[in-house]
DNA sequence: ACCTGAACACCGTTCAAGT
DNA sequence: ACCTGAACACCGTTCAAGT
């Protein structure tokens, strides 16, 4: 039998190197590799995240009942990444009109989800776990649906839209970003002929036409 | 050691019930349990679909290479479906109007999806095996791209469009009626408050209003 | 030519046992 | 309180052996 080391010597690094048996920080470390593993495209597993976080196989289970409640909180720190960046995107937008907001909404929308396409898909596909069963999620995305809501609401008060049924518009222009970042995430863009190079300008594109479809002339 | 049945006895039902050694139909089946299994809200497996046609683990590896290529049949399959009904859709739409026909397929291509969550997945999904590696998928396709950039080059000639970029246009309506579908499958309206029963009501309502922008007034 | 059944390397999850 | 490591029931896939 070999002889077990007598006492770990000191560390020359303070902490975080030392992991004599308790993580410390486990959680946030395995959600972490949950979302390094998605952005590498690789399929994302507790095993996978347990061996990142170089921890076994059953640990990560004392931090989530499963695998469905990792991917949830993986999904809550997406989606403060993306509030973040679209509440970024909103601030620095000029004030002046509802249409250049709800623009630069769709711009901030699309953008972030283009550019973190597997993050986008955590959030948003109904595979991994069920939405409604994390309260931060059903939460965030009632304010941003709220968010939309007040911006359309002050367009049609100035009298900028052709049409009043603000659902119907609010729900067509969701569909719109959230199908166009699904196509680049699904693949479908290569079969239409468009290049990786050209898939914000066309997205940047279709939002303007629909903007230019719902105002009034 | 037990003893053997010595022979079969004749079997009552004269085909499809003896099943002796040999499957016979092997492919179909399994493709059709693939099918049923996604329709039924389950995960597809390789396993379970050699279960439902009563056969080995390992039989199905004799007619698919890997899970991709049952799953990429599967699709093919469910692709002649929906062809299909959106062919009929627009054979019995009026030739009148290319904006009618326009409307027509962007119709039928939510109904079917709204109505085969599953099916409308597997086809249009990335994750289960590579698009572009279905000869039948990638020209079935492009046959639909090219259809509906048929009839938006007859609505422009005709003077109907405020735009001439058709590309804009076609690939802004897709993303509508793909987000639309998507975001049905991806369990996002109960979110957005639209009850279950109402949702070709609003799928309908989406798709005029798009029309409606994108004609001329 | 097609299928079986055992085998292997994975995965999610549980649970006694360790620290 | 937190983690290990073996265990179990799955899965995709392979391959010798059977028919």
């Amino acid at each position: 039998m070999p002889i077990r080391q007598p006492s770990k010597p000191r560390a020359s690094r303070p902490r975080a190197q030392a992991r004599p048996y308790h993580h410390g920080d486990l959680r946030r470390v395995l959600i972490e590799a949950a979302l390094q593993l998605a952005a590498e495209g690789a399929d994302v597993s507790v095993r996978e995240a347990a061996r990142r976080a170089a921890v076994s196989p059953g640990a990560p289970f004392r931090h989530f009942p499963n695998r469905d409640a990792l991917m949830a909180a993986a999904a809550e720190e997406a989606q403060r990444r993306f509030r973040a960046e679209i509440e970024a995107a909103l601030s620095k937008a000029p004030a002046s009109g509802p249409l250049a907001r709800f623009r630069a909404f769709g711009l901030a929308y699309l953008r972030w989800a283009l550019r973190n396409p597997a993050h986008f898909e955590i959030i948003s596909t109904g595979r991994y776990f069920v939405h409604g069963s994390s309260a931060e999620l059903t939460r965030d995305n009632a304010e941003l649906i709220a968010l939309t809501e007040g911006i359309l609401a002050q367009a049609a008060e100035q009298g900028l839209l052709r049409s009043v049924d603000l659902k119907r518009i609010q729900i067509a222009g969701r569909a719109l970003v959230y199908g166009f970042a699904r196509m680049n995430l699904d693949g479908h863009f290569p079969r239409w002929g468009v290049e990786a190079g050209e898939i914000e300008r066309m997205a940047e594109g279709a939002l303007d036409l629909f903007i230019a479809g719902i105002a009034k002339p």
